[in-house]
DNA sequence: TTGAAAGCGCTACCAT
DNA sequence: ATGGTAGCGCTTTCAA
């Protein structure tokens, strides 16, 4: 290991303070141009780089963010970090990200672990915060933490004071139901998903109140799973012993969308012919199986975007501002050939 | 914002030393079993944490790792990294996550932070460690760095001083061919990848050396691709324009075999009766697609065990030291009923 | 415009 | 067994 230059050695190098030497790296202050330049020489030369822990501990704000999601193996939840790293980077953040397994234990240890790390901000997707049946406690927990470090919530939760950041999906809903009737699809069933989960009941209350409008028909019995391909896989099957199949599935997203798909292709059912199936999130997979599944798109990058704009902002912004990112409707080849 | 208690006020608060206050905190050195449990309790009822920063400054040393992938949303990355995670996390160190986009200034922005940061380690996947071209420059660049932080590759790179962690597939090669030749495909073709790809090239070469010994023939030309779905569906066309089609198709990974699959959906083609499809990595995905994907299978639990272990070993590991993890064949409906 | 020096919260060495 | 304190690398007053 090669010893590490520090602020020290660069002033001493150059024959003026540390605090100098300060100024320039952060552009506060005046300093004679000559030094400034002399300085900045140096640095080249030895490839300094400012230590971002002493600066975090001096100044008590760290350039880091914690980023929890319930499982990072998940697509959907893969693509926005992977959106959100990017754009945080080009801000000057880092992004610590951490498994809950919306996992209660794997949860606090996180959080502990992130406080004591002092980050700026922790940006937290999914899980528990989903949970409809999570205490009161739960979010007074949430609440404590958040007088600490700003929280930000993935998740549109009511009651809970904290910046929330979520999407929009009512008006796609609608886009969606008219081109489901356009088709003279008004026979629909809903699959997929838990109950209890607030982003997964809301999809399926705006699909529920706005149905009738477009002379639908969904189907009282919901057939819940997880949120996977295999999920989709089980649920299918389940659907296909019902006496009489619907017209049309929308699924909860777009993997359980692709586990119906391969069931209905094992079953030899013909997508969309035989039945038409629809997902949410549009993961970049979703554009490349056969045939490519009809979907209400996330906006990553304005997901992303606004999650890191909150970051920078977030010692001034209300904490209980709420966010909703636009959502759109995309139709491919299992809705309509 | 309720202001953090430090180790000071626990001190204060408990009538002892600093130092009789860190003691305890991390179990170094004896002391009287009062004041342990009297500042025990005070810890508890301020829900008092240590600073990880100020640790990390005095000790030099912090409990971060830094982990580069080309892309969090490529499936293979996200599991690799979703179990490294869970694992590392119980070990005590935090993961920063950052995409290197394979490019260069990514690359050297991310170096750049990560070195300020204080790493306790960088594990580098794929990128421009797997690129053949990278010139010796490239090598030398990180050389240089892992004088400062120990690097961990992904990437097996003769030449490269450094800790290396990647997968041992010339047996799961063998096993895949033998299954093949029992089926009767004799006629192969190899589909999908880049060119100057280490791990790549080292795939194909090891079917190459080894497919004589089953009579299998391996088709001269390869069709190259990237590694997603997309890239397998276009793959996939081209490879139907040919005069004839081969028996099976061994595809560069899963996502590649997926397009593949899909195409030949499109095209009523019956897999495998018509032509048998293989893959590489085994994601989850990769069993619940109709029908399921054959395919050479990464060990991910084994494959982060070993990144965790080396990472707490790191200061006592020869820097050349090279770490095969087995892989496994898996047979699925790509291949055989 | 510049520099000296006081911390940020913690560990570890040296005394006692 | 315990406490005092130097110092990790940096920012930021306060004086000059």
């Amino acid at each position: 290991m090669s010893e590490k230059i520090t602020i020290v050695e660069i002033a001493k190098l150059a024959n003026v303070s540390i605090a100098t030497v300060s100024r320039i790296i952060n552009n506060t202050g005046k300093v004679n141009s000559e030094k400034k330049k002399k300085v900045l020489e140096l640095i080249e030369e030895y490839n300094y780089k400012p230590n971002m822990i002493a600066k975090a501990l001096q100044s008590s704000k760290s350039s880091t963010v914690g980023f929890i999601v319930p499982h990072i193996n998940s697509p959907f939840y893969a693509q926005i970090f992977y959106e959100t790293e990017l754009i945080a980077r080009e801000e000057g953040y880092t992004l610590i990200l951490c498994n809950s397994e919306s996992d209660k234990r794997h949860e606090s240890s996180i959080l502990n672990t992130l406080i004591s790390t002092n980050v700026r901000a922790i940006v937290f997707m999914g899980g528990r915060l989903d949970d409809m049946e999570s205490a009161k406690k739960y979010i007074q927990e949430l609440e404590t933490i958040s007088k600490e470090i700003p929280i930000i919530a993935g998740v549109d939760v009511p009651g809970l004071e904290c910046i929330q950041i979520f999407q929009e999906q009512r008006s796609s809903t609608k886009k969606l139901l008219e081109h489901l009737a356009s088709l003279g699809y008004k026979d629909v069933a809903l699959l997929g998903g838990y109950f209890n989960v607030r982003t997964t009941e809301k999809r399926r209350e705006e699909i529920l109140e706005n149905a009738d409008d477009f002379g639908i028909n969904i189907r009282r019995e919901i057939i819940d799973s997880d949120y996977s391909v295999e999920g989709g896989n089980i649920a299918m099957q389940k659907m296909l012993k019902s006496n009489k199949l619907p017209q049309a599935i929308i699924c909860i997203n777009d993997l359980v969308a692709i586990g119906v798909l391969s069931e209905a292709n094992k079953n030899n059912l013909k997508v969309p012919e035989d039945i038409a199936i629809t997902g949410y999130d549009n993961l970049d997979i979703s554009r490349f199986v056969y045939p490519g599944i009809t979907t209400i798109a996330s906006n990553y990058k304005a997901y992303a975007r606004a999650i890191v704009d909150t970051i920078k902002n977030i010692d001034d912004m209300d904490s209980n501002t709420k966010i909703a990112i636009p959502t759109d409707l995309i139709i491919r080849g299992t809705t309509k050939r």
